[in-house]
DNA sequence: TTAGCCGCTTGACCTGCATCAAGAAAGTTC
DNA sequence: GAACTTTCTTGATGCAGGTCAAGCGGCTAA
């Protein structure tokens, strides 16, 4: 539970008994390579942490997949909206290499909130950071040229050609497989 | 200040002392027609509830503008990111009809925050409506043509047409006016 | 090792929407 | 209410990037 604690304390300071209630509730999930952790109309009832792996979150639409997000390193992962709202995810999240999160389950969290106020900040904090994170990406999608984007998400973050399928990351950007390809060939 | 009294309390409820510091921090902010509430570069200093009128959010970039959103009615209003970080704003917010706001200073907020616990709670239910509100946004935007886009829009907020410019709108959905002026003239 | 899949590349073609342009309509100012 | 500005419409043209198709190369599994 070292990752959880170190995670969570570069947001908030618990006193020695709040944290141990707070680590208490968390647990280790492994996932093998390619298997859906939460599936599109499940309730997510996890919000969690990588501990291994790479993970991606998608949309399918009649056949199509979009891809909406990554997540690997130690960042956050989880489907956000429908854990917040706990309804019914209209998103997939699935282990692209093998995984392990470190998660906690909704209800626990919830009960978290209720007894230790610097829970519920840690809370406002993790989604003030979703806020500003979307609001960027939203900008370069909007403003950006295929071209452009792709640039600007190897400036950002080159290890992810490694680390997921390249007709994904072309799908996350908002283009065909064969036009980033085109545009990884070009210069 | 019972605008701000009956929307916070859909969300949280407090004791009367506790609703006297609370709204004591409110104050309504009036603006013209046209005029620009937040500029980018400057950093949001106010979370606001829309009291009067019609306010868009957009980001400037080589000339053209890109509209973001629209507040109006009674919901919330600002520059989220900017606000939530205290850093300098990327979108201008902009009265498009003559506009109240009522309004509480990020720096009054936090006092908030720390006094009342439950004012937290009601920071971290905000923000959990608006990461739910643009990642469905996100699914629109990818998954849907120029003309779904545009249908979906009139299905659930038809209103629009009326408050804002059309151009605004056709910015909005992601396609030129005069795509949009298109779409309207057909069928 | 080999067979079978995917995923990646490359080429040819196509199309939805942007851009440019110009006139009509609507809104703003004095 | 006349002059000006801005927005909306409609037509003509262009192009970025999508789609379709075919060959290749590199994992995966038995």
């Amino acid at each position: 539970m070292e990752l959880v604690r170190n995670t969570i304390s570069r947001y908030v300071q618990f006193t020695e008994p709040q944290w141990q209630q707070v680590l208490s509730v968390w647990r280790e999930r492994p996932f093998a390579k390619g298997e859906v952790i939460t599936a599109a109309g499940d309730v997510e009832h996890w919000f969690s942490i990588v501990k291994e792996g790479t993970q991606r979150l998608f949309f399918e639409h009649d056949g199509n997949e979009a891809c909406i997000g990554f997540s690997y390193g130690e960042s956050w992962s989880g489907i956000f909206d429908s854990f917040v709202q706990q309804r019914p995810s209209r998103f997939v999240l699935q282990a692209v290499s093998p995984s392990v999160l470190v998660s906690v389950r909704h209800d626990d969290l919830q009960r978290l909130y209720e007894r230790i106020p610097a829970m519920e900040r840690f809370g406002r904090l993790i989604l003030e950071e979703l806020v500003v994170g979307r609001a960027t990406r939203e900008i370069e999608q909007l403003t950006l040229s295929a071209q452009q984007r792709y640039d600007r998400l190897m400036a950002r973050s080159p290890q992810l050609m490694q680390l997921v399928a390249q007709k994904d990351i072309a799908s996350y950007l908002g283009m065909s497989p064969e036009t980033l390809s085109r545009l990884r060939a070009k210069k």
